[in-house]
DNA sequence: GACACCAACTTGCCATTGACAAGATGCTAC
DNA sequence: GTAGCATCTTGTCAATGGCAAGTTGGTGTC
C-alpha cells in the first residue's frame, strides 16, 4: 500500500480515481493518459498496464458507474418516487460515471465486467420500476416512461440546459417533476 | 463552388459535414481535424482557419442542432405527443448533434452563435410545452416533465440501453412511452 | 536460502496530432 | 489594374497514444 518504491501497490485505483477527477475538471476531451500517469507519480506507460488503453480507462469507469448505480438503487425505498431520485441523486453525484456510461461508443461496451454490472443495474431497474407503478397501461411502457424520465431530467441537469435558480439542489428539484408522471 | 483550385468556395460545409460523420463512425473521441482535412481534400491546416480548433468544429455542430431542434419543433403539431415525437425523431436522427449538444464541456457553449440557437430551441420547447399540457399541477413541472420524458427516451435509445426487438422504430417506441406521461 | 517465475512498472521510441506562424493564392471592390 | 483581404498552404514543435524491450521485486517451490 505504500506509496514509494517500484511497486506502487494501488496503482489501478488511484489512476482510476485521477482519470473520474481529470474528467470532471476538463471534460471527456481533456484528459490523458500520461497526465494520470502524472498525477499519479509513475512512469507514462505505467496506466497502459493496467488499462491497455484510453477506452480501457473509460470501461473501467462505465462498469464502477454501473455498479455505483445498481447499489444506488438497490439501497433505494420500493417506490417510484424514492427511486428515481436515487436514481437522480447518483446521476448528478458522479456525472463523469454518468456520462461515459451511456456513451458506449468510448469505451469497449463488449468487456465483460461492463456487461455483468450493466445487466445488474439494468435487473435492478427494471425488476423495480415493473412493480412500482399501479398503472392500467402496458407495464413494459410504465417502465421506459419511469426509466426516461429519471434519466432526462437527471442528463439536463448535468447539461445545465435547465434553467433553474442558482444553488438549487437537484434531488428537490427533481421531485415534483417525477410525481407528475404518476399523479396529475 | 467548384472543389477544384485554391479556392474551395464550401469548405466550412464541407469540414463540417465531415465531421458529423467522422464522429458517427468513430464517436466523439475517434477524429482529428488532420481527418476532416484530408477527407474534405485540402491541407491540414484548413479546418483551423474556419473553425481555431476542435472546440471551434463542435461548437458549430452544436449550433447547427439547436437550429434543427428548433426547426423540428416548430414543424410539429402543437401538441405534447407530436411534439415530443419530434425531439426524439430529431435525436435519433441527428444523433451526433444531439450528443455534442448536451455536452456543454466539449464545446464553447459562451459563443453567441450557439446560444443565440439554444435560446431559440429553448423558447419554442418552453413555449410549446406550456400549453401542450391540460393540468392542475404547476405547469413548470409539466414542461419540466415533458421535456425530460423525451430527453431521456432518446438518450436511451441512442445510447442503445433499451433492449428492444432489433429493427424496432424509435418514434413508434416511443408513442406509447410519452403517452403514458398524459394517460394512463 | 537459492532459484524460477511473473506481475508491476520503467525507459525508449515513433507515428500522429493540435496548434501556431509565416507564406502563397486569387477574388473583389474601387 | 491594383490594393486589400479572406482563403488556403507549408513548415514546425511540443504533446500524446501506443508499442517493444528492459528492470524490479515479490512469491512460491525445492
Amino acid at each position: 500500500m505504500s506509496k514509494t518504491g517500484y511497486h506502487h501497490g494501488d496503482l489501478r485505483r488511484t489512476i482510476l480515481a485521477a482519470a473520474v477527477a481529470a474528467i470532471g475538471e476538463s471534460g471527456l476531451d481533456g484528459w490523458s493518459l500520461r497526465e494520470l500517469a502524472r498525477r499519479a507519480g509513475v512512469s507514462h506507460a505505467a496506466p497502459a498496464h493496467h488499462f491497455g488503453d484510453k477506452a480501457g480507462v473509460l470501461t473501467a469507469i462505465a462498469a464502477e458507474g454501473f455498479t455505483l448505480l445498481a447499489d444506488a438503487l438497490e439501497a433505494a425505498e420500493p417506490d417510484f418516487l424514492a427511486a428515481g431520485l436515487a436514481y437522480v441523486e447518483f446521476a448528478v453525484g458522479h456525472p463523469v460515471h454518468f456520462a461515459v456510461m451511456f456513451q458506449p461508443s468510448l469505451y469497449r461496451a463488449d468487456d465483460e465486467v461492463v456487461r455483468q454490472a450493466e445487466t445488474r443495474a439494468g435487473d435492478v431497474l427494471r425488476k423495480g420500476a415493473k412493480a412500482l407503478i399501479p398503472t392500467t397501461a402496458v407495464p413494459e411502457h410504465a417502465t421506459l416512461a419511469a426509466w426516461s424520465i429519471a434519466h432526462g431530467f437527471a442528463s439536463l441537469w448535468i447539461a445545465g440546459a435547465l434553467r433553474l435558480p442558482p444553488g438549487a439542489d437537484p434531488v428537490d428539484a427533481a421531485r415534483p417533476v417525477l410525481r407528475f408522471l404518476i399523479e396529475h
